[in-house]
DNA sequence: GGCCTTCCTTGATCGAGGTCAAGCAGGCGT
DNA sequence: ACGCCTGCTTGACCTCGATCAAGGAAGGCC
């Protein structure tokens, strides 16, 4: 374990250095973070504040009700936030992925857990020289209203989940939903049969879904009998008829990028 | 209750008339709705294009799916925000009070069902003359992001409630909201025993708790045989002591209202 | 008055998912 | 090579909340 973590920080401080003098006309999340609408003289200024940062997984980058000195942006890898009642149940509340926003201009201490799943890097800004410049430039202002538009929406699909979905519905969402980002992500949608990764432990998965892992594993082993996917390994997941997959998952079948 | 319902309907009418030639320096959620940091002159400029409408209680304001042509506030009353499985399953996803927003600037078509739960009267505009303010007037879109960020909050607050909370812990819960937003509104805590009135039926809350009305009946039921909460009517609650019942709802015992 | 309807309560039963417990597989360190 | 730890699976059992069903209370309408 020590040996483990010694490794993931020297990954850690590789990506770090990577990206350390990056510029942010060469970032790799420029059109669709925060910063995505910000013209050159902005930018400039945002060069001038930004630091990088990185974490490895597993590492805690906020706890709830710490203090908040910063904000700022994931440029690669996945970060939870989440909740934890006083007993110790813990419930998922979102998902940081590349170009998703962390923290709250106007808000002094966090309110949740913020963990890194992954190793990841932050393009980060102290709160208060942030703060001045959503003040100054109303496109990092406006872009910041439309992400946080998309996380109440995605909030609020989430609770729909919770709320009223059973144990295989609420897989079978995850499932598509995965799917769904890696097929963006690999620009590839092949009709018959995909595959992706679940880069979460099953018991994230259990604190995402409102579940517990041994019902995760169940679940996950019923619809393998049943045929509607297959495992790779406990991590990686083939989709055999993707139709299937969303039949169970109890969502319209509207659009979506593989419909 | 036809008395009730009549009554209830001549306050609107009257309310709505009281409001329709309201100016904005007279309104009554000038301070906290989405218009709160406006100066003089967009206050009038937003006096020109605003318009109010009202709705009955069951009535729906916008269905899920349908074309958003408008946005506004809620100057009084209450609305509901719920989705629907193709099977009839329902979640409610929020609450709209008086001062809150409804309506999503740059998006097309509504999410989520939109009904009144009581009379409420909204002070509308057209959604891209809103649009073309924002774009011009940051005072407004700073104030939206405010209120979003709130309500991302809330969103994520109710999460860890439908996903891992018990039955009784979400009465309790939702119980402690209502009181404390009664006792905000009416500026009064007594500390020995409040009262508050919950203006929404059962099955109303079953949609919120993502529970069935038979589980919300007993539980309210259980508190009251505890001697946790009495019922004055069944729309009625009499809390004798505050701490007892937040002792119920597994949340911290943090600051709050009435802590 | 009598009969709806709507909202709410309560009881009996059932089942999905939680809990407790055992065991397996793979990676890592010694 | 061996043992350990973490992550995952599976089984047996039980509990909480859903479901099915009946009935009561309050108000509206004829």
């Amino acid at each position: 374990m020590t040996m483990n973590i010694l490794r993931q920080r020297n990954v850690v401080l590789n990506t770090a250095k990577k990206h350390n003098h990056l510029r942010c006309g060469e970032c790799p999340i420029r059109h669709r973070a925060v910063c995505a609408h910000c013209d050159k003289a902005e930018l400039e200024q945002l060069d001038q504040i930004k630091t990088y940062r990185s974490f490895g997984p597993g590492e805690t980058i906020v706890w709830s009700g710490e203090k908040l000195t910063f904000v700022g942006s994931v440029v690669v890898g996945v970060a939870t936030l989440s909740s934890t009642l006083s007993d110790g149940r813990r419930q998922m509340v979102g998902l940081l992925l590349p170009s998703d926003f962390l923290g709250r201009p106007g808000r002094v201490t966090a309110t949740y857990d913020v963990v890194a799943a992954t190793d990841v890097t932050f393009c980060m800004f102290q709160k208060d020289e942030f703060e001045r410049m959503i003040a100054r430039s109303p496109n990092l202002g406006n872009r910041l209203l439309e992400m946080t538009l998309d996380e109440l929406d995605s909030a609020r699909e989430w609770m729909l989940l919770l709320g009223r979905k059973t144990a295989r519905e609420k897989i079978a969402s995850l499932f598509v939903i995965m799917a769904r980002r890696d097929a963006a992500l690999h620009q590839s949608a092949p009709r018959d049969g995909l595959h992706f990764s679940l880069h979460i432990t099953r018991e994230a998965m259990a604190d995402y879904l409102g579940l517990t892992i041994e019902t995760v594993s169940r679940q996950i082993s019923a619809l393998r009998r049943e045929g509607i996917i297959e495992l790779v390994d406990a991590r990686t997941v083939h989709v055999p008829n993707f139709e299937k997959l969303l039949d169970q998952s109890a969502d319209d079948a509207d659009g979506g990028i593989l419909a």
